[in-house]
DNA sequence: CTGTTAGCGCTTTCAT
DNA sequence: ATGAAAGCGCTAACAG
């Protein structure tokens, strides 16, 4: 009963027109009549006509209003956060977006690649899984293809890239909890094999050593960046002899589950035990008031992204600028029972608000 | 200097045999010379030919590979894990999905769901924004592009839904409460104007009922289905003249803000004050272990979701099935510090392993 | 302002 | 087992 489908020649015949002309109604053309206008929209309307991008897209040269995001792990608020924000300006932007999570796996990162461009995605904004190497973006620039890399830098990668600057905030972090008095500070949660993770320890340990403190291997403690990672994490630190006072988290999950981990040892978190998450989440900032963290804004990061990829597409021109996203150390006012030596200051408070370095080489598009 | 674009003819040139038989080649097809075959296969990989996929299908009777998911706010831990689990079943079916946040925008929504169709996908999921009505499916189903709702069940759309049993899991976890001593049970956070809401209001009024305690209005305080809303929540909540001892609140995230809240008030959640959230995240599971949960696995329910979906894609029928995904009551041990009248015990023990009801209707398409 | 004509890259009979 | 030709739904010249 549903007919076939209906095409621009249907509409065509009965509105009494040629297709061209309802094609031009389509594109909203100035060049056309507003009485055959009307006509052409009513038979529009009245047979439920449906555009077909494909078949538009294939005759045109424009590009295709589609781009694919790839994230390594959804599951993490952060990058749920981050992909909230890409979708608000592609919508605006009138574009829809594929959206894959790898799950770290590089498998699926490539097969999901390349099942977006046989779709013909016009631009890609990718949080590659770990191991991703700077070839796997070759083909796709080559093609003329904009990639815009976020989060995790992979070296080499002649593309955009938007990285936060894990340095400045890790060391921002590790300052604080010594100037709060802190001797003993761990570094807990996250693998060591990353860049992001590399950046972080390396901020932590120069806050140290400016800080005269020795950098102890035993109070860095990896595990999955996860709640559950940072469970495990605080309790392995507080088996060292000379157990930490303090801790800079690789990520909030990771903050979260040293939290309830302390909670476990009757430990109060903010009062006891100095805690600073990374990463924050929108939503965190109204949750846990006793908790420092180095914010990144994750919807405010993955719009800027959309923005750059968007910058690219509509200029024709594919580049490589890297972009740093600045960081901010919030302390947050510890609430009714948590009071002590530190944490009970300023309330939202920022320490530090950071670079936001720019460096641009940019090559033509063939 | 990259070259326009390499097709099916230049693959055709260089490996000297016609358009035809590169197709072949494409999908496969046994007919082909194993000799021809590699030659194509040699061409392919050294012009660095991608296949269009959109050109395929214009041409095709078979459907598109792609499907649309839309969530109304994947800032939601919950939308976000039912995302992933889409996700893994979706790739593994060589699909790829767009995906769309709506944010409870009903405009957006239809925008969205217009532009989807507009790029051909052959299915959509779809957990509806609040207020959205049943007719807003009509074009699609008219069309025959199957539809799957989640979550939230809309009245009247003769689509297939698969919905968790608030209904069963509020009265399981009242119940609970109940059996625990409790007299004076709230019900926080979510909006009054949901189905879902409405549901587990009901499962917790009835439970209220068939234990002989009265229900009391002030007892059931709405907000923003959030983190920041429970705190709010339960902030109204002990303003009452004749306080709560327990509460069954509308989500996870709306639990974790009453915990919070009751920490600021020096009061321990699972041991002074009962807690029981709903729609279960994987990783909480071992993040508040004195939190009691009903647990609805949203990642098995966006598999399952997806496999709706996909069985219609595949049979070209679209059904209108109703399903109704189980729900849980975990009752996690509580550790360390805590330690009381309730929440001592079982450790993910299963109270309540509900219904699994389907209800199918289908038409065959036309 | 509107109609004609010619493809975009692919699949698909139908011949060979 | 392979090729020739037609056409999917649309846009882009170019005529009228």
């Amino acid at each position: 009963m549903t007919k076939s489908r209906v095409t621009v020649v249907d509409i065509a015949r009965a509105a009494g027109v040629s297709k061209s002309t309802v094609s031009l109604v389509l594109q909203a053309s100035p060049l056309v009549n507003e009485q055959t206008r009307a006509r052409v929209n009513a038979a529009i309307r009245d047979l439920g006509y449906v555009y077909n991008r494909g078949a538009a897209n294939l005759r045109q040269t424009a590009s295709s209003k589609i781009v694919g995001i790839v994230v390594n792990d959804l599951t993490n608020s952060f990058f749920a956060e981050l992909a909230v924000g890409m979708d608000m300006v592609m919508q605006s932007a009138g574009f829809v977006q594929f959206l894959a999570n790898t799950g770290e796996s590089l498998d699926r990162q490539r097969e999901v690649i390349a099942s977006m461009r046989e779709h013909g995605i016009s631009g890609l904004i990718i949080s590659p899984a770990r191991g991703t190497d700077a070839s796997d973006f070759k083909p796709l620039i080559a093609a003329g293809v904009p990639v815009v890399i976020v989060v995790r830098n992979i070296a080499g990668a002649k593309v955009s890239s938007l990285l936060s600057d894990n340095y400045a905030g890790a060391r921002a972090a590790t300052e604080h909890l010594i100037a709060l008095g802190h001797r003993r500070i761990a570094f807990l949660g996250g693998f060591a094999d990353t860049a992001v993770s590399a950046d972080r320890i390396d901020g932590y340990r120069d806050a140290l050593a400016a800080g005269g403190l020795a950098a102890d291997a035993a109070l860095v403690v990896n595990s999955a960046p996860s709640r559950a990672g940072g469970v495990a994490a605080i309790e392995r630190a507080m088996l060292i002899a000379d157990r930490p006072t303090a801790a800079l988290c690789f990520n909030d999950a990771v903050a979260f589950g040293v939290c309830d981990g302390l909670r476990a040892r009757s430990l109060e978190p903010g009062r006891d035990f100095g805690v600073v998450g990374f990463d924050d989440v929108i939503e965190a900032q109204t949750a846990v008031p006793a908790l420092t963290t180095v914010s990144v804004d994750p919807q405010g990061m993955g719009r800027r992204a959309a923005q750059m990829l968007l910058k690219q597409i509509n200029s024709g021109r594919v580049e490589a600028e890297a972009q740093v996203a600045s960081v901010r150390l919030v302390v947050r006012q510890s609430c009714g029972t948590v009071a002590g030596p530190w944490g009970g200051g300023a309330s939202h408070d920022t320490i530090a608000n950071d670079t936001m370095g720019t460096d641009r080489r940019q090559h033509d598009r063939p």
